[in-house]
DNA sequence: GCGACAG
DNA sequence: ATCTTGTCGC
């Protein structure tokens, strides 16, 4: 029989075939039945979804006198180069607005899915519900009064992005931050670009993502003079979107990412490579060779 | 059927 | 997500 490569592909899809890359092994992994699991679940935890501001701090960027928030955190998690299913998590707990590192834990993590657009949280939220239990057993008092996760909230397929799902499932006021635009009812990557670069003159500025429905799914934000591309926020949890660009902006300091962001990025991008990319020779004991 | 596709 | 070289600017 012919087989055009393609065919080969899908046809070679079993474990042993050494044609058949770990990505698409992964992908198979995730079937149709896993999806619709995963919808029904993102559709039940969407109930409890809140999208206007419900915490008691306050965050006041013109008089920071009436300031109360004290403490943001950030999750994010790297992966392995040379395996894309080990990876390394962190959960870090900000001073705000000084931005002191109060808590930082880190989390080895073999994922069990691959990244499946609109799924994202399925990947991700297992290891980051594991840190934030260990935080409140260890350091309870360190708990935070507003999350930004690296990924959208109601910026999604189902409006229930990762961002929304680990402020639901935490039960904490999250903020979703990406880099990228997650095309959904009528938004594109491309249609935000060409906008963006009409109305984002200068850092500071915002352009709300609205729909062909009507809905205003999140804001591009221009954090800096100096970054050309937007970052793009939605919410999260218990925020309203005014709270979550508030927010995002207090968190600003010198880049285009939000510094919790940036810097729980930054370490578990280290520590995953010192772990799984340069493994240091073993630590021999000292005296000997 | 076709295009889209966070991390 | 990760891989990549040089390059511009403070």
């Amino acid at each position: 029989m012919e087989s055009t490569s393609e065919e080969h592909k899908q046809a070679g899809a079993g474990a042993e075939d050494p044609y058949v890359s770990k990505h698409d092994r992964l992908q198979t992994l995730v079937d149709e039945s896993v999806k619709q699991e995963w919808e029904a679940e993102q559709n039940r935890l969407k109930l409890q979804l809140i999208e206007d501001d419900k915490f008691d701090w306050v965050l006041d960027l013109e008089n920071q006198d009436n300031t109360t928030l004290k403490r943001v955190a950030a999750i994010d998690i790297s992966y392995s180069k040379t395996n894309e299913q080990n990876a390394v998590a962190a959960l870090i707990v900000f001073e705000y607005p000084s931005m002191k590192v109060l808590y930082e834990d880190f989390e080895k993590e073999t994922t069990e899915y691959p990244y499946i657009p609109g799924f994202l949280a399925f990947k991700e939220v297992p290891v980051y519900s594991f840190l934030f239990k260990r935080l409140r057993e260890d350091k309870p008092e360190l708990w935070p009064e507003v999350l930004l996760v690296d990924g959208n909230g109601i910026l999604h397929t189902r409006g229930f992005g990762a961002a929304s799902h680990i402020g639901v499932v935490m039960d904490i006021p999250s903020v979703g931050v990406g880099k990228n635009v997650f095309a959904v009812d009528g938004i594109t990557q491309f249609g935000v670009k060409e906008l963006c670069e009409k109305t984002l003159l200068k850092g500071g500025d915002i352009q709300p993502l609205v729909g062909t429905s009507g809905k205003t799914w999140g804001i591009a934000y221009r954090s800096t003079d100096e970054s050309k591309n937007p970052i793009i926020i939605s919410q999260g949890h218990r925020v309203s979107i005014e709270t979550a660009v508030k927010l995002t902006k207090a968190c600003i300091r010198k880049f285009r990412i939000p510094e919790p962001i940036r810097q729980a990025d930054q370490k578990s991008r280290t520590l995953v490579r010192e772990i799984y990319d340069d493994p240091k020779p073993a630590s021999k004991k000292p005296g000997k060779k």
